[in-house]
RNA sequence: GGGCGAUUAGCUCAGCGGUAGAGCGCUUCGUUCACAUCGAAGAUGCCGGGGGUUCGAAUCCCUCAUCGCCCA
């Protein structure tokens, strides 16, 4: 074996071991009748490559899907990608653009939509192979794709995804869950889509507050005051014919549609019911009352655009105000055929250069006009929080615009249920309200976007007939009916939904509504069919011709992962693999996701199956830098999970993310944390290389529990207590301390230990032939128990120490416990090691040369029986060249206590006097300090009448043997007075 | 403004009612036949401040301070 184990040239090596073995099918390894464990892989981006964030989060999931797996639950780890509406469009427009092809617009829809097919082809999924570096173990036999079986989708890219996805858009709908309507959505105007407010980001920014004089109409005035008394109380006023009004955003006062003073505000109190004129544009808009105006903040007077912001849009509502929709889906100002902004004004000269101005440019125009015409009152500095889109990072605009939205408020009853009735488990806990807080205020979800690259929403629009069988084609600013919750206002006139999973569904249920309102004599089309009707009713010439147009748009990316567990299991089938694996087990996923992702899931699985998704959420934190910086490429603080394995292995990484992989704080990473884990692979690596070295093989049949050495006995029953704590740590994702247990166990019992312990005797042909068969065994079981943390070098060790008949990942888990334990055995190599260890610091402390050999003496009659049975232990780890007793201390030795026997280590001609004097003093008021606290406690009647027993016995038994090993120490210290 | 969380060894963090822990770093010693990606030994803590509950508090409660994060 080499010294090392060489990761870069083995893990591709093992990696093709495990794909040849089959090993991450699911259900591999399973027991017969076993119960299922499923866990969904979050779906990474189709365009995304691996960062520390997913290294971390398959790390954990890794590590279950292993563990469960040895020990034969019936898994599956389901992975597959995420189609990532926005980003992925936004990805291949800006790879068209360096390649100077064609942009999105030029080349149509359908050559798009093919065009991200092909990127997808060729460069998608590039994060799944990047993933088998990592070592994860999912079954990629079924990988799955968001947009898997959409209309588009070339050869190879069949399933059933699009087709869940429908389905599920088409049942929320049919139950009303789902809902058209025109108002204010966050609008983002560099993709030119709406968004929902999840992806909203709100940025704090130096800005200025712009204050405004709107002229009173109707010769209104108001008192304004000027001078103010030391109290603050005015004392002068001067009459003004105007109000002033602050804004941060002087280019919407083109869509003013009034100004808002507070009701008990007494400055303006007699202004309300009154008009002022809007500069440049000349309409005469009402002040209006309403607490949303705070008399606080700038003037007390607020400017209000119903259709550009959201709390304007609240008031106007109130107030009975217009929205007046100024701006274009760039945000750039539209006033040219703004039929809506020219009624009732007909405008300055100035509106014509501001028209098709972009938003900022028209702020400035604006300002300038304003300081030109004497309307602009001053300007403050102010810091404000400003909207920003998380993809385009242009600040969003709010827009008037029809979208489709979910009722989530519906939803979020049944998913906070669950939740609270313990069917689905959040952890840690305290994301548990975070969860709550979020679904108790919840809004209505936008799920139409105005993109290409998606599922394309299943309705589509025909001309409204009203119950007179009359078509309603030019009826211009109708509002739809109260009673008809199919028909909406599509540019100005209204039209009929017809909402189904296939054109089938859709031609059979239209051609049913209109014949009922038409006659018999109905032909439906979609957009783009043929419109000739001859073959159907060849006979009649009055036939009435219905052309049915579907919803461009398509849905959120996060409705169609919002169906992951479900869809990636083959629903609306009943499929065999949704009765056995749905409810997954588990989700693990960061608190990023929780909104975005776990909580819709929560909601539309129990919508659309009536089950919740996952029995346990555990959600992990964010991993940061050193400096606890959240990592980012404008930040250049980013660590590439890919380069750590190159430099560390696989396995350090993995193990470095599960060490630090404590519930409900960030991580943060340093390199050196990685290279010290790299550091026990290789202590792990070489402990395997000593056994090579000592002939010890696995002995076939070998039983643990039938060894009849000590320190064979001691080292079965360490092993015994790792596998208990290292299945309840896991059981409770506790990641941090099964790595703990794990890291104890090799380093601080086998390697500093067995090993030792075994030295000796494997010299010995008296008890060569158990230890090797022990030792064999012993290290066998740390593969085996390492295994989900570091599959990698474990993997290896299994294939290289015996002919095995299965790949590791398919090994078998155990399932001894505290049975392995011999009291007595444990009880004496523990004496053992503190004895040694004793020695040691003694040692050290003397500075007695570490090659120097020297004499223990037991003072007493008779050595322990414990030491008698391990001198050559003791000898070897200790350096010591005799062993005798007497029954007292000879002069010029040292003394340590070890089980309340008293040894002496004569060092005559070594002993440094006040350094042992000092030693002694040292130990003795450690030990004192503790033991005068153990007394008051023994002396305190209320801790004697209050504490538990075991509380008290143990404070007892604890006291003894202190006062024990002061004894000795204090005639230790008394002799050495005498030198 | 609302909510959540953190404050423990030089650093990064566990522990969350019964004797203060780990890794890294640091100091000293060591080329003993698994391992220098190593071994042995060692130093360092009023567990943020104050108050309370309790026989007993790093751990529970209150409060203040500082720092994060999320939502407005």
């Amino acid at each position: 074996m080499e010294k090392t184990f060489d990761a870069a040239a083995e893990e591709p090596r093992i990696s093709a071991l495990w794909r040849e073995a089959g090993a991450f099918a699911a259900g591999a390894h399973a027991r017969p009748g076993a119960d299922a464990f499923s866990i969904l892989l979050p779906p990474p981006n189709v365009t995304g490559s691996l960062h520390m964030g997913h290294a971390f989060n398959h790390t954990l999931m890794d590590i279950l899907a292993r563990w469960k797996r040895m020990q034969g639950f019936d898994t599956l780890w389901q992975p597959g990608l995420d189609h990532a509406g926005i980003a992925t469009q936004m990805v291949v427009e800006r790879e068209l653009a360096k390649a100077k092809a064609p942009g999105r617009r030029e080349m149509g829809r359908d050559a798009f939509v093919r065009k991200v097919w092909e990127w997808k082809a060729q460069s998608g999924g590039t994060i799944l192979r990047q993933c088998e570096r990592l070592g994860d173990s999912f079954d990629l036999s079924r990988n799955a794709f968001t947009m898997s079986g959409a209309p588009a989708a070339p050869a190879g890219e069949e399933g059933n995804f699009h087709d869940a996805v429908l389905r599920a858009f088409v049942t929320l709908y049919e139950r009303g869950l789902i809902f058209r309507g025109k108002r204010l959505v966050n609008w983002d105007p560099h993709f030119e889509t709406a968004i929902s407010d999840l992806e909203v980001e709100q940025v704090e920014e130096m800005g200025s507050l712009w204050r405004l004089r709107y002229p009173l109409e109707g010769g209104a005035t108001c008192e304004h005051p000027v001078a103010f008394d030391e109290d603050g109380r005015p004392t002068a006023f001067e009459t003004r014919d105007y109000l002033v009004v602050a804004t941060t955003r002087p280019e919407t006062m083109l869509g003013d549609t009034g100004v808002a003073v507070h009701p008990d505000d007494p400055r303006y109190a007699h202004l309300v019911g009154r008009t002022v004129r809007l500069p440049l544009v000349g309409r005469s808009i009402p002040i209006v009352a309403d607490a949303y105006a705070d008399p606080e903040k700038g003037t007390g007077a607020v400017k209000i655009t119903p259709a550009h912001d959201f709390n304007d849009w609240e008031v106007g509502k109130r107030a009975g105000l217009g929205a007046i929709n100024v701006m274009d889906t760039r945000a750039r100002i539209a006033l040219r055929d703004n039929a809506g902004f020219w009624a009732g004004i007909d405008g300055g000269d100035e509106l014509a250069d501001l028209d098709g101005m972009d938003r900022y440019e028209a702020r400035e125009l604006i300002v300038a006009l304003a300081k030109d015409q004497g309307w602009l009152d001053g300007i403050d500095a102010e810091t404000h929080t400003v909207p920003h889109g998380d993809r385009s990072r242009v600040a969003i605009e709010p827009f008037l615009t029809d979208q489709w939205y979910v009722d989530a408020e519906k939803l979020a009853g049944p998913a906070m249920a669950a939740v609270r009735e313990g069917r689905t488990r959040i952890l840690p806990e305290s994301q548990e309200k975070v969860y709550f807080h979020w679904l108790e205020n919840i809004e209505p979800w936008c799920i139409s976007r105005q993109l290409w690259w998606g599922h394309q929403i299943p309705v589509w629009y025909g001309d409204w007939v009203d119950p007179q069988g009359r078509l309603q084609h030019e009826a211009g600013g109708a509002t739809p009916p109260a009673d008809e919750p199919h028909v909406f206002a599509e540019h100005g006139r209204l039209v009929r939904a017809f909402c189904g999973a296939s054109r089938e569904a859709v031609r059979e249920d239209a051609e049913a509504w209109y014949r009922a309102r038409m006659g018999e004599r109905v032909i439906v089309r979609f957009e783009g069919e043929s419109e000739d009707v001859a073959g159907e009713f060849p006979e009649e010439a009055d036939v009435a011709f219905v052309m049915l147009r579907r919803d461009p748009d398509v849905l959120d990316t996060w409705f169609s992962s919002g169906i992951w567990p479900i869809g990636t299991l083959g629903w609306p089938e009943e499929t065999d693999d949704l009765r056995r694996y749905y409810p997954t087990s588990v989700l693990v996923t960061g608190f990023d996701i929780l909104f975005f992702w776990v909580a819709r899931m929560m909601m539309m699985q129990l919508a659309l199956v009536g089950e919740v998704p996952f029995r346990d959420v555990y959600v992990h934190p964010l991993v940061r830098d050193e400096k606890g910086k959240k990592m980012s490429k404008s930040l250049g603080n980013v660590l590439d999970p890919l380069e750590l394995i190159d430099e560390y292995g696989a396995d350090a990484v993995r193990f470095t993310l599960a060490a630090m992989a404590a519930m409900g704080r960030d991580l943060k990473l340093s390199r050196d944390r990685i290279a010290g884990y790299r550091n026990f692979g290789t202590k792990l690596w070489n402990a395997a290389r000593f056994a090579e070295m000592n002939e010890c093989r696995p002995v076939p049949g070998f039983e643990p529990t039938g060894v009849r050495l000590t320190a064979n006995k001691w080292i079965v029953g360490e092993t015994g207590r790792l596998r208990v704590a290292l299945d309840a740590a896991l059981g409770e994702y506790r990641f941090n301390d099964a790595a703990a247990a794990l890291y104890g166990h090799v380093w601080g019992k086998v390697c500093d230990w067995y090993v030792e312990f075994a030295k000796p005797l494997l010299a010995d042909p008296e008890t060569a032939a158990e230890t090797r068969a022990t030792m064999a065994w012993a290290l066998e079981q740390c593969l085996v128990m390492l295994h989900p943390i570091m599959p990698f070098v474990t993997e290896a060790l299994w294939g290289q120490t015996a002919e095995r008949g299965t790949v590791l990942a398919l090994g078998d888990w155990p399932t001894f416990g505290a049975e392995m334990i011999d009291a007595e055995a444990d009880a004496e190599m523990n004496a053992v090691v503190g004895l040694v260890d004793e020695i040691r610091s003694v040692r050290a402390q003397m500075h007695v040369p570490a090659g120097a050999k020297v004499t223990l003496v037991t003072v007493e009659t008779a050595e322990p029986a414990w030491l008698d049975r391990n001198r050559a232990l003791v000898a070897r780890l200790a350096r010591i060249e005799r062993f005798e007793t007497a029954t007292e201390a000879p002069k010029g030795a040292v003394t340590v206590t070890v089980g309340g026997f008293a040894f002496a280590i004569p060092l005559a001609g070594v002993i440094d006097v006040d350094a042992e004097r000092v030693r002694l003093a040292k130990a003795i008021e450690k030990q004192e300090r503790e033991a005068g606290g153990l007394r008051s406690k023994l002396g305190n009647a209320a801790f004697m009448a209050r504490a538990p027993e075991e509380v008290i016995d143990e404070a007892r038994a604890r006291l003894e043997a202190l006062e024990e090993e002061i004894t000795i120490l204090a005639a230790a210290r008394d002799r050495l007075a005498g030198l």
